[in-house]
DNA sequence: AAATATATACGAAGGATTTCGTAGTTGCAA
DNA sequence: TTGCAACTACGAAATCCTTCGTATATATTT
């Protein structure tokens, strides 16, 4: 599977949080969420891009057409992730996580949450 | 401070590990350490672009010039984080190591390391 | 000194991504 | 039915990034 581009996961972080949806309905959030405007001819090139690439499936059935994304936010996230931690972390998710709560941004919840997460991965470790 | 592309950073990354280069030794370097091989003038060229644009600091004394990285390393990788984050987990530094740690890809040890981290920023917390 | 190797500079091509205008079609309202 | 609104399709420009060829200058070797 193919990575999204920047613009193309703006498109699919809509669809992930409000399903399948027509070409306005995206470009209308798109609008609402972003800092600087789209037009709809941008996003429905985009989106048909998207559709030939297999990012998306495209229902035709009417005469708007309604997209919806093909693989799960998690999948992709976990793939960029990678990525991104290969080029700029030499492959080391420890320094990215080490990086990503150093500076003093993390607050104390965040930090309450991952070490709950650490745990109970550790205690998986365990069991097996 | 302008955000490197994926060549500049294969390039910071030589300059940051070896110190202060010239676009011979970079190259040959990003030869020995990537898969495809990567031509003399490209990089040159490369090289001086981030010139231009600040990224890095050039010593022309010399008939070869030597280059060096302006920003630190742990600044341009939080810079690259904070974008990441942004546009890939809606800027939940949270979400990005949940995703990071969760799928069964971290050791025991690192996951050791990253929780005495956030041990240390806790106790940080208390003290102020 | 001449030939060879190595440097920088720079234009330009190629590819990927984004943006937008315009043409043509279909639904709906006056 | 006529006209307006909204939709798709598509070509093409604009931008960014990467790559490379070539011109030119400077050192080094023979």
């Amino acid at each position: 599977m193919l990575a999204p581009t920047e613009g193309e996961l703006a498109i699919l972080r809509v669809l992930w949080s409000d399903g399948p949806a027509t070409v306005r309905a995206v470009n209308d959030r798109l609008n609402k969420t972003s800092d600087k405007p789209v037009g709809y001819t941008t996003t429905l090139k985009l989106m048909q891009l998207m559709a030939d690439k297999g990012l998306v499936d495209r229902d035709t059935s009417a005469r708007s057409h309604v997209y919806s994304a093909v693989a799960g936010q998690e999948h992709t996230q976990r793939g960029l992730l990678r990525r991104f931690v290969d080029s700029t972390f030499g492959g080391s998710r420890t320094q990215l996580v080490l990086r990503a709560l150093g500076g003093g941004e993390a607050s104390a919840e965040e930090l309450a949450e991952i070490k709950r997460l650490i745990e109970s991965l550790e205690k998986e470790d365990h069991h097996d």
